[in-house]
DNA sequence: GGAAATTGTCATACT
DNA sequence: CAAGTATGACAATTT
């Protein structure tokens, strides 16, 4: 539908385009390319906290506080985590990256227990690989942290990073840490992401235990994060292969098929990555996003019932960050309908354009469902990414087109509009941070990032439009509820209604009896009554009446005529 | 392939 | 007044 604007490579004129295209159709907009996957499954785990936080907030609250008391300070109403005004400067500092970590270990267990009971299936294997990791990753800049606490804390933390982000201060402190080599890109991200990532590297250094599996994913990201900060140790270790290994043996062990690729693939990533691609940091948010997504999909789900189902979680754009930096222009001109059919043939797509759009969607939808994909698949998706870095699919196998659209097309269902939307425009936010932010931490999140018209313009759209759903959903199960009670209030009247006639019933042949029973004894006792001259009375022509004061009186009968003459 | 059910979105009123 | 909620109506999607 708005094929019609050329596409512009360019990134100014890609903003111009979009700006253009957005006005054309908003609703419409094709866009698939999502960089913020992580970032995404990072505000679903911040929600699962703040669900765990609800329930156990008591009790975490005190440990937390006294864990916090030194730099961090948990409030209770909002959720957030308020650096105390007394805070050392030195440790404001330093520890920056791990406040809560030292205190905190109790309360956090606590918390963790939680979401080992939440999410008891893949933690413990995730953690292991995570662990495995972990070595590799460490950065030298990170304070040095008890491991048990870590584990535990850093859900937690994640949140109270996100809560300590928000503060611009920190954030000063912070980001200049965090993103040593920062990409171009790095004022696009989100500056919560650079503190995840820290602490989801440490944990999973040191974990052994439960972690829960949207935690885990995020260890990937941690790990092109600090990748990214440090291209050369990443390079080192990063031969395709030997980085499946690294990062995935746990996945492959669990899930053998899918994992394998988008190892792969986020190699490929990787590699653009380092080359420089603007959005850095973000596509290494979608890379976590997307194994969290194979390790935790079904948790997450269940913890979110708010977030679009599967949406946001199935929707894991992951891969296609690196895709956007190089053709982000080509997504702009598809509608939705236009991107499934790229979607479907990926090699056969007509305009120039379409291709570029190709390489990104493909990815973008492929990554979500990489654990069901087969390996053929995972490849081909592979060679579509990066045609130029991997020619060839290593096992040549011929993709299976059937499978591998069905698969992309149920990813892509997975991925609501304004996601779609959200990837087109190059929202720098996942589309649950933007609906399920409380407008204070919306409105400073929207301010720390410099969002066009049209950027803006959808972020509200997605938040409204979220906002709405959630709230038609409530409303057709309130529906449903009161339809539920209005069909039991009907029965139990119904019930009433029989109870009642029934009554009415007895009641009727109670009182014909009682009739019958007085006529009886009316008739007993005229027909006992005598005249003077011992003669019955007829009854036509006298009746027993009762007076008020319960005297009985024998009355003769008036006349109709006289009655009706009286009535008148 | 079509009907029914479900879900998303919009418009609008209301809080 | 802005943001959010509630809800009917319609469209899109799934079953």
């Amino acid at each position: 539908m708005e094929v019609e604007a050329p596409k512009a490579h360019p990134s100014q004129q890609d903003m111009e385009l979009i700006d253009i295209l957005w006005r054309q159709d908003i609703d419409l907009g094709a866009g698939r390319e999502v960089f913020d996957f992580s970032y995404r499954q990072k505000e679903s785990e911040l929600q699962k906290q703040r669900q765990l936080a609800e329930e156990k907030r008591l009790e975490l609250l005190r440990e937390r506080e006294k864990a916090l008391l030194s730099q961090l300070q948990l409030d209770e109403e909002t959720g957030e985590f308020v650096p105390r005004p007394a805070a050392p400067p030195s440790e404001a500092t330093q520890n920056v990256n791990f406040p809560e970590e030292n205190g905190d270990a109790m309360s956090f267990d606590e918390c963790m227990e939680l979401l080992a009971q939440t999410f008891p299936l893949e933690a413990t294997q995730t953690t292991a690989s995570t662990a495995s990791d972990a070595p590799i990753i460490m950065t030298p800049e990170q304070p040095p942290i008890q491991p048990a606490s870590l584990q535990k804390t850093w859900p937690d933390m994640d949140q109270a990073w996100m809560e300590l982000l928000s503060i611009p201060e920190l954030q000063e402190m912070l980001e200049p840490r965090d993103y040593l080599n920062t990409n171009v890109s790095t004022e696009t991200q989100d500056p919560n992401y650079s503190l995840f990532v820290p602490n989801m590297t440490d944990v999973a250094a040191t974990t052994g235990e439960v972690c829960p599996p949207e935690f885990i994913s995020g260890t990937p990201a941690s790990l092109f994060s600090q990748m990214s900060l440090k291209p050369s140790d990443v390079s080192n270790n990063l031969n395709a292969d030997g980085f499946c290994e690294i990062f995935y043996t746990d996945l492959l062990n669990t899930n053998a098929a899918a994992q394998p690729c988008e190892g792969s693939n986020e190699v490929g990533q990787l590699a653009e990555m380092q080359q420089g691609s603007p959005l850095g940091p973000l596509e290494m948010r979608d890379l976590s996003s997307a194994d969290g997504l194979k390790n935790s999909n079904s948790d997450v789900m269940t913890e979110f019932p708010d977030s679009d189902s599967g949406l946001s979680v199935g929707a894991s754009p992951s891969s296609s960050s690196p895709e956007k930096s190089l053709h982000e222009d080509g997504s702009f001109g598809f509608s939705d309908s236009d991107m499934d059919e790229m979607d479907n043939g990926p090699g056969s797509t007509d305009s120039g354009y379409s291709d570029l759009f190709l390489t990104s969607f493909s990815t973008d939808v492929e990554q979500p469902t990489t654990s069901a994909k087969s390996a053929a698949a995972q490849q081909a998706d592979m060679k579509v990414k990066h045609p130029k870095t991997e020619p060839v699919e290593a096992s040549g196998h011929p993709k299976p087109p059937f499978t591998k659209d069905k698969q992309k097309k149920r990813a892509e269902a997975r991925l609501s509009r304004d996601e779609q939307r959200a990837r087109t425009l190059q929202i720098p936010f996942s589309v649950d941070t933007i609906i399920n932010l409380p407008v204070d931490d919306f409105t400073e999140m929207m301010s720390k990032h410099q969002l066009n018209e049209a950027q803006l313009a959808l972020v509200r759209d997605i938040r409204r439009r979220g906002k709405n759903k959630v709230a038609a959903q409530n409303c057709r199960k309130r529906k449903m509820e009161n339809i539920v009670g209005l069909e039991y209030d009907l029965d139990s009247l119904k019930e009433e209604k029989e109870r009642l006639l029934r009554e009415k019933a007895e009641q009727g042949t109670s009182l014909r009896q009682m009739k019958q029973q007085l006529s009886g004894l009316y008739l007993e006792v005229f027909g006992m009554l005598r005249d003077e001259e011992g003669r019955p009375y007829s009854p036509a022509e006298y009746s027993l009446q009762q007076t008020t004061d319960g005297s009985v009186f024998l009355v003769p009968r008036v006349k109709k005529t006289l009655v009706k003459s009286d009535g008148n």
